[in-house]
DNA sequence: CGGATTATTGAGTAATATCAATCAGCGTGG
DNA sequence: CCACGCTGATTGATATTACTCAATAATCCG
């Protein structure tokens, strides 16, 4: 089993920031099977109300899960890079009420939900590490709902850029003050519960306060702890540790 | 174990609504150890950062999960009833980035994550029953997500209110037409988004349609489908079944 | 009854959405 | 290399929605 699939060693990178595997363990992520699916720019791999038999990993771009109003607008509810399992979750629930698309090209990795229920059940910390990791992503969630339903506009930009910037270079891919955002300012709105227009005049408040410097996807943050002032951004729950009682660095709540 | 807590059996009530389990497995749950706790309304019983080496679960009452701001303003981002284990999550990752509070009195059963680790383990299908189970509330919370995020006032308050009411009436705690609301305007508020003299307008504005009927904590609904279809509102992201193909009944997607 | 929440109301303000152009970047075909 | 057509960014003017502040009425609770 040398040579894993480049996405399997990102998803296994990914369990262990969180999770302590055993060597077996590994093994058994490196070894799952999976289809490799190609994606074009806004892609739907998944739309909602599907039921689904693999989850899916990405293994080269950057996708999202959204949902839909009767209204024709759209909500991302979810930001998916590199190493991420987008609907883990449908392992145990296999109607997904979402949709998963592609925000640019992207590679995919659709692994059966057999192969997955098989090594967690076989390796019990597995289960864990996979339930673990749902965690994260509901965390995540829950930040964003009260990101969306408690701040003005500008904050609410300033901490969605936050995040992806740690889960970028904590995934190894990026830098916090520098990534690429492969998001157009239509797509940050329907992340943040905003209109592209409001976007737009948003990001300008924070490009002239020198909170973010903008070149074509480039998304550079000069000063990170002063955006992390702005966004009210605290990255405590990013964090995930099997047995964490550790602290942030940045914001303090209350 | 003749005779288990009622929290209990109103849990092992809840899993079962996603999960088949067998009897040794049912057995397992009933037979988790715990500690009984009274709460007062608006105790918190957990505040955001705390780590905890228990899981906590809702016996009697109304409890919320919530993120404070920097502003004083709180965002609540679940809502919880009797047989709902608040926290489960926590099991796997215990400092959780959240508080959770009483709306009323209430009483909670402490249930310790080594018990709920060992019955996981002993029995890898409870497990998955955990994981699904914590995997409802993170589609819940994808949907108060778009709710907040894109639906004008009127129609969030009058999502919130579908789901408390299916979500009573699936627990076998009331029925969808009538429940008993512990929120106060402001927390409504605190749970969509709102301010709590925007919620009292709002509200007003679904009583003059006729959508509901308030009496003291009594909410009615004369005409479900006609609320459901003023909310958009479609059941399905509650009901997760180990393996639902089936489709919801109102509202329609895209 | 008295004090404390909670609900309601009104008036004024701030934030965000909407609508409609215009501008800029970028790939394509010729 | 350039004109064309597309998508996305930007701008301006205006309409709505929701927030704020401040007061009053209702309820609750002992």
């Amino acid at each position: 089993m040398q040579d894993a699939h480049i996405g399997l060693t990102l998803f296994l990178g990914r369990l262990k920031l969180n999770s302590t595997l055993s060597e077996a363990e590994q093994a058994a992520i490196l070894n799952l099977s999976f289809r490799e699916v190609q994606v074009a720019t806004k892609d739907d791999l998944i739309m909602p109300g599907e039921t689904v038999t693999y989850s899916t990993l990405v293994a080269h771009g950057h996708l999202g899960r959204f949902d839909l109003m009767r209204n024709g607008s759209k909500q991302i509810t979810a930001f998916y890079i590199p190493g991420d399992m987008c609907d883990l979750f449908s392992v145990v629930a296999p109607t997904v009420g979402w949709g998963i698309s592609a925000f640019g090209p992207a590679t995919v990795l659709q692994v059966p939900h057999a192969a997955l229920m098989a090594v967690a059940t076989e390796y019990p910390n597995l289960a864990f590490a996979f339930w673990r990791d749902t965690t994260l992503d509901a965390s995540i969630l829950a930040k964003w709902a009260s990101n969306i339903g408690r701040k003005k506009a500008t904050p609410r930009i300033a901490h969605l850029l936050c995040e992806i910037g740690i889960r970028l270079e904590r995934a190894g891919l990026g830098s916090r003050q520098g990534f690429e955002l492969e998001l157009t300012q239509e797509q940050i709105g329907d992340a943040v519960g905003l209109t592209s227009v409001h976007v737009n005049r948003s990001m300008q408040a924070l490009r002239a306060d020198g909170l973010i410097v903008t070149k074509r996807q480039m998304m550079s943050i000069p000063d990170w702890n002063r955006l992390a002032e702005a966004a009210e951004f605290a990255p405590a729950y990013l964090l995930h540790d099997e047995a964490t009682s550790g602290r942030e660095e940045a914001g303090r709540s209350a």
